[in-house]
DNA sequence: ACTACTAACCTATCAGTGATAGGATGACGT
DNA sequence: ACGTCATCCTATCACTGATAGGTTAGTAGT
């Protein structure tokens, strides 16, 4: 089974960007099993994301970069957004097992919080498609929605982190006070800078990593315990 | 010359959305000077993309609100975005104005401040569709594409805030050390608050108004100099 | 008052998007 | 060998942002 090349919707005129564009896979695409076929359009939908963003990828692009037809995809994911959801889900599981190694490492607990906050800004700026999509998006717009926590794939290692904070609060090493407005807070100050580092990348920033080593100085400062 | 409801786009089955959603405009619609029309066509689009989020709200409904045909709206603007673009910069023109009229005011350089980021965030909540534009939206995918900062409206209000900052570290108010850097971190911390309850009004935050207030005192706190 | 010009506005249509309906095909257990 | 069923396809849908090109209404000049 070759790729169809006499699909109308893709004759070499009508469609020259996702021709050129997405890499369309070449010779035999075998039929997969569905985990694996799964996989492989998360794939191609992860480095498709990056190059040409969220919008910028349709799903046309994601099928024909994996070789298969764009009703296919629709087989694995329910709708484009569940598929983003997914994608987004795989990459905070990662973030969520590091959270989780950092806690469990034995090291000093300023330390620990430190690492917690550098995890998670090299996090949110290597996988900026996954970061996006959990917590950038444009979401529900109205405040009184319910809030489903299964389609918020960074939630998992939000609460990693909020345990930690309240760890930390407990031993007394961050300043005292509600943890949810403190956890809030934390979490807020990491995220404006990794959300404006993804948003505006053209922004003129100067030295980048020295502006991030800056900026977590002073929440680690901001939030630990006054002597 | 009313309303065509014989538009074959329109008709009763074939949007219903755009027909119930949109508010349609009724009666007579007069020709406008194109100035006014444009401030209206703002209006309308500024109260939908309120309800219906940005990417909810089409140029179709924008249109049908106002009152004319969805292909009038470009004789105003080039492109969707430049409509979004717009309307943001009319909005961010009342946050600069706000920054300045606090800079000019006769207050103790603490409370200046203070008040700034207030107002900044009571800005960004109230007017959550022009922030989203100017900061949120999916920009350009890679860093090294040219900053353009006509079609960044908050950047005016943004550099506003620069010079306060540089004008309060002069006066020895906030910590030495660069102020690029300490713009961009004051910033940031700013900017997340707002990003993350303008992404996610779904999310359990409790009392926010607290959350608000507890996080910009740990950010005055942060960013003073220390004694 | 007639004419000519121009700005405002329209209908018709385009290619592209996410999504659905329904049929073809190939692997695999019996 | 046969039936079942997951995999995958073509064809098509309603809707989107955008463009082409014609129509109409107000206005200035004679």
């Amino acid at each position: 089974m070759s790729i169809s090349t006499k699909d109308p919707a893709y004759s070499a005129e009508a469609n020259e960007v996702d021709r050129v564009v997405a890499q369309r896979a070449t010779g035999v695409v075998p039929r997969l099993k569905s985990a694996a076929r799964r996989e492989e359009i998360l794939n191609h939908a992860s480095r498709l994301f990056l190059n040409y963003g969220i919008d910028g990828t349709s799903t046309r692009m994601i099928a024909t970069a994996v070789g298969i037809s764009q009703p296919s995809l629709y087989a694995h994911f329910a709708t484009k957004e569940a598929l983003t959801n997914a994608l987004s889900a795989r990459a905070f599981s990662v973030l969520e097992e590091l959270i989780d190694t950092i806690r469990a490492a034995d090291i000093p607990a300023t330390a620990r919080l430190e690492a917690i906050i550098h995890g998670y800004i090299g996090f949110a700026l290597d996988q900026g498609a996954a970061y996006r999509i959990a917590f950038m998006l444009e979401g529900p717009v109205h405040e009184d929605e319910a809030f489903n926590p299964d389609i918020l794939p960074g939630m998992h290692a939000f609460a990693s982190f909020r345990e930690e904070v309240a760890l930390l609060q407990s031993e007394g090493h961050l300043r005292s006070g509600s943890t949810e407005h403190l956890t809030q807070s934390l979490w807020a100050s990491m995220h404006g800078l990794c959300a404006l580092l993804l948003a505006r990348p053209d922004f003129p920033w100067g030295d980048i990593p020295a502006m991030i080593d800056f900026h977590v100085e002073i929440i680690l400062a901001a939030y630990q315990k006054k002597a």
